[in-house]
DNA sequence: TATGAATGAGTATTCATTCAT
DNA sequence: GATGAATGAATACTCATTCAT
């Protein structure tokens, strides 16, 4: 509900609100240009073109061309965190759960900065940052082998080679972020409900 | 064997045979230094170092850094053309066929460069050789449908949706290339044969 | 003591002094900053960190950088000025005069816009207030020099190249201001005192 | 003698030997910028254009702009180590041993290096090439001190406070680097020896 | 008064590429 | 063949300065 009386002055609080709307806006502007275009060959320039705003504005929300690119691996990492760890119930059968999680990682692996993550080397962020990062992606596999080898104990799901198979899986749904596009003909969704079909069959015990 | 009299100055065949033999070296040493710290972080200065030459010598057998990134490119895509295409008599099983196949196509994802060609991306490359190499990759991608569809009708594998199959399994090894260093626990072909069970396995008709 | 009804405004008056005592806050934490940072190396946001504001308040008290940079040369010169002009009556004897001139020019060329006047060079200023400051120079100068003729006259001193000598002293004094610190062991009056005992023993008449 | 038959081609030698005067001249354009305009006030493109090359040129001969100061300051320091160091033979007298040290001094701190170096704050350089510098600055200072040690020993000086006549003489000379010009109407050793006069005289015994 | 936001202008630095030797 | 020298073009980043609020 909108005040009776609205001034023409933002509130700190607005004010906050709104900078972190622009530095969203940013964020999303270096993710798709980076992911599109390469780290390399996009210029800050271009990033601050797009927003239709200058360069130094860029550097106002984002403290270098490094961080920025930090930010947006960091932003797909802790979707992908977030969402491997709600697969479903733990008292879901492994296959409802795969099921699931699939659908999840690729609709976050799909996202503008899932595909800024495996579409841009992390050859250009610092050895620090580098390190940061494999941890979060060793956490993220680590759940999809969890519910792998639930599956094997329950009997829901064959897995004679978990770490393969979570690889196999991860594989292959970061390489469908190499061609994705937001315009394409099938939703990120859809993808996922098509990979999760895939593999569930493929590891369903016979 | 060796003439009788060997002559100081080289033949003009030894030196056709010379040059090649330096150019490998240079594309090379050019293919190692791209995946392991990305196009754009490697200077032609780097590349020339590796060779103990200077960069006017790198050029001598290089046209330009796309043209080296490009040749790059072309002998991992060329050695996949081949072994896919090389993948098992089409009399054996398509079962059979999967697994050499795989293993084929995991050794020559696993070389320098095709660790060149996954790591990365084709964004510097003009359209015209990302054309040109993305036929080939569909080339590539067809022989591995083939063999599906093949085993699809002789009942030795199950293969419900052909091309989601085909993409994960490109997806898998392609991943696997991200990673692998050559001298590390395992050799490219034992990840090979690794992967080969699992999918053919996987891909069993129950 | 306060008035017996305090308002709780400010008179126009409490408003101008107030204003003249941020603008001198200001003029010091510059002064300070191009001492010991240099001027180009010293960005205004530092300036208003040190003073806990941010840049535009800055600029609500100095006009420009340079300006900035230009009152503390003033400040500075004017304190010398004043204090040479002063340095002692002149029925003394050139003598004591020197001495008490020495102390006084010591005194003022070590005091922060002192600091701020030798360390930092005026290439950053433009030509117009460079020749304004450098006829101050030249004023305090001549004061030197008035003091070492008349010196010559009554006897006091020997001083045969005047011209020569006023630099000596003046280039001894500004060499100091390089390496004062406000908190190192000497005071400015003892150093001030120091040299004064130099001098004049050295232009004692035999 | 030259060779009777010379080749167009540069030997080795020359190389080195052109290259050396080339950086040579690198360095003397840039301390002649960095003194008149100031090291923050002279762009790099500043000093390039000075010698009709292109700014890379500049950067061929000369790491960083910090480096390049960093070599001049050095240049200034290390003649300033030598000529004092050769200031007289030990059995001279000090007062003659002082003259020939302060002409000496003079026409090293009047070069264009050591007018780079009076003129220049050493902010600008980082803290371990700066911890450096000074080394050698104390060095220079403990040689004066030492001719002024010897003339209150062997009686031709008179030096009550050895320390800071020697800061006195050094600040007069730094001094002068300050306004000196080459095409002025004195020259260096012109000005030297009217120093040499001036303090060899004050500090005579009477 | 004081501040958050935005910008114009400038500069150090890097690097692919060329060419005379 | 191979190299030292030189350059054109690009780009990240900084900072003084302004303005609406």
């Amino acid at each position: 509900m909108a005040p009776t009386q609205t001034s023409p002055w933002k509130s700190a609080d607005d004010r906050l609100r709104e900078r972190e709307i622009k530095r969203e806006a940013v964020l999303r502007a270096a993710a798709r240009a980076f992911s599109e275009r390469g780290f390399h060959n996009t210029a800050l320039e271009d990033v601050a073109r797009d927003l239709k705003v200058t360069k130094p504005t860029v550097y106002y929300y984002g403290e270098s061309k490094e961080a920025l690119l930090a930010a947006c691996y960091r932003r797909a990492l802790d979707t992908l965190d977030d969402v491997t760890l709600a697969a479903g119930p733990e008292s879901a059968s492994a296959r409802d759960r795969l099921r699931v999680l699939i659908i999840a990682y690729a609709e976050a692996i799909l996202s503008i900065y899932g595909r800024c993550l495996t579409r841009v080397p992390d050859n250009s962020v610092s050895p620090p940052i580098r390190t940061e990062l494999r941890a979060i992606k060793r956490t993220v596999d680590d759940r999809i082998r969890a519910v792998l080898t639930q599956g094997a104990e329950d009997g829901s799901l064959i897995a004679t080679d978990v770490k393969m198979t979570a690889f196999a899986i991860a594989g292959a749904l970061n390489a469908a972020a190499l061609w994705f596009e937001d315009d394409g003909p099938r939703t990120a969704r859809q993808i996922g409900e098509h990979y999760a079909e895939l593999f569930v069959g493929a590891l369903q015990p016979r």
